[in-house]
DNA sequence: AATTGTAAGCGCTTACAATT
DNA sequence: AATTGTAAGCGCTTACAATT
């Protein structure tokens, strides 16, 4: 029943009959102490389970292998399986994660940057589309960072995300080649580069299939349930109607198909919906909603990859990593209804 | 442009023209030192924009003010709000919060363990359901800990979360209330205690009715949406059908209405479903489901209540509180269907 | 040249002593 | 009694010296 406190580099060195800095070595650069004196020491961390004590060993050393990742909400659908990948490929490397939940408070963020001016992280995961509130205040300099999903505007920080002009792309032509011409865009925004993004590939989209800009078909929102149902509304007050609705990302399309739903119409006979994410839910939607899957875990891997690399070098410029999405089809998608 | 390394006590001390002893003391016991001399540091401290390093005070302290949450899966529907509560209530005793997710991997979790023993978190929250995989093999005595969702079992780490009984019983007695005398439960668990606990009330509810227990009408499942397809698969396939499902929870409810949906039934008219939970998806699927709302927010801000006071009293006894939850009704319970 | 130990120091807190 | 400073030490790593 081993209790009291944990043991320590001195407790192993005692019963291995060497200094400290012999166990130091034989753990950090073992092939710089003898066969036999690692032996002994190996046995001395066996017998009283020591592990180094990582507080005490990133102050001596002035900085650690933690990376900090700072998510503005990590109940988004997008957030796990991105930090699975985050995980495995830091993981990989000898690098841990800490995570900090700024729940779009900057005060919350300020604190967890204390991580890094601290010592006790090294390198930054920005979720959140800009750069971390304050950090100026702090009078420091960003880390090595890399930001996922949302470019950061206007900074030299690094980017890994999806394509999003080419996946709205897809999206659009998967529309087109299913019949239909008159396709709303919903969720079209002013602030959000990356929903520009894709509002600029289903431009494109139509634009190669000839089919004339429509404005009154191009809805704002801020990519939520709520803002896909109220487009629906908008849409309804107007004289003409759509055949298919081509959503922001799948929180649009959830609430596009609950306003049509409601409306009593019969999908996707009646409209054609189509999304962008794949987030979990998407498969149990009615009709389960086709949609461009975001490679979440190979983002998370690549970002985190790029910024190991980047804690190497640090003279590496800026680089954005684009990863090609994939259309998944289910069932809201099918031919324009007659009417 | 303030570049180099952050502040530390030291450069403090010089500005304000003091000994490092003082500027911590008047950081951290503002009454030891004269009013002056605070003012001086107090201005040091902005000049600067000094920030306690927080490994070098917790390892000279021996411990740290950081809670280690425990987490297997992050992207729980159920994580999330409760982190929420979690984080707030540490906050505003000056405690931080770590998180952990495990990904329900032994080996994440022993590394995370290496948090407390190093002295980098001092409590712990557990997530999971288990003892942490292996801190007997660190050889160490768990903190502080107390458990939310899923009570320890056989150990007596404190436990807090919603009275799964009640809350099931609200949930039959709603469907006994519409009418429905054949009532299927689905989710039946052979391990997870909270999941049987649910099946009690439950029993209960049917029992106080005057419903003799019907043994075909109680299928198992581990919670997931494809468990809860699958046991209408199975109730398809025998002679009798139930008028209303009751749900373990939320996912199984999904699933459940997927699976009817798909045979082509009319939902609720031709069958009434609750779940248990309130996820945020409860909201979207079709018909909105009825469901039983876990105090997510308040769990979490329970528990961290209760952890914080053993911090401080490390004699206390091991407490279970149950929160009580609440019935939302939206649309997927009715009146049983005349066949 | 290979192996080991000595001692300093990372940034803090706090017991104790010293000063007013 | 109120206020301040001195110095030790938390658990490590590593430059340097010492030994073989």
């Amino acid at each position: 029943m081993p209790n009291s406190a944990p043991a320590t580099i001195e407790d192993v060195a005692r019963i291995a009959e060497v200094s400290i800095a012999t166990v130091s070595r034989a753990i950090h650069t073992p092939d710089k102490v003898a066969k036999s004196t690692r032996q002994r020491v190996n046995q001395a961390i066996a017998i009283t389970g020591y592990t180094t004590n990582a507080m005490a060993r990133s102050l001596r050393m002035g900085r650690s292998n933690m990376i900090l990742i700072l998510a503005p909400d990590i109940g988004d659908p997008n957030f796990s399986s991105t930090l699975i990948g985050l995980e495995n490929e830091a993981r990989a490397h000898g690098y841990g994660v800490l995570i900090g939940h700024t729940q779009n408070d900057p005060e919350r963020g300020l604190e967890y940057l204390k991580f890094l001016s601290s010592g006790q992280a090294t390198g930054l995961v920005l979720f959140t589309g800009h750069e971390p509130f304050g950090h100026q205040v702090l009078g420091q300099r960003l880390p090595p960072s890399v930001a996922v999903f949302e470019p950061v505007f206007g900074s030299k920080i690094s980017y890994v995300g999806v394509d999003d002009v080419a996946g709205a792309r897809k999206a659009a032509e998967h529309l087109l080649s299913a019949g239909h011409r008159s396709i709303a865009f919903i969720g079209d925004s002013k602030t959000r580069l990356g929903h520009q993004r894709r509002r600029q590939g289903f431009d494109i989209a139509l634009d190669a299939a000839r089919i004339p800009p429509n404005q009154r078909f191009v809805l704002e929102g801020e990519g939520t349930i709520e803002s896909g149902r109220l487009a629906v509304e908008q849409l309804f007050m107007r004289d003409q109607l759509p055949s298919a609705f081509m959503c922001v990302n799948d929180a649009t399309a959830v609430g596009v198909l609950n306003g049509l739903t409601a409306r009593g119409y019969d999908l996707p006979h009646d409209f054609s919906v189509i999304g962008f994410d794949d987030v979990p839910q998407a498969t149990y939607v009615n009709p389960a909603l086709t949609t461009i899957r975001q490679p979440r875990t190979a983002i998370g891997r690549q970002a985190m990859s790029l910024l190991i690399k980047s804690l190497g070098d640090r003279t590496m410029e800026r680089q954005e990593i684009l990863l090609m999405p994939d259309l998944i089809v289910r069932g809201s998608v099918t031919g324009p209804a007659r009417r």
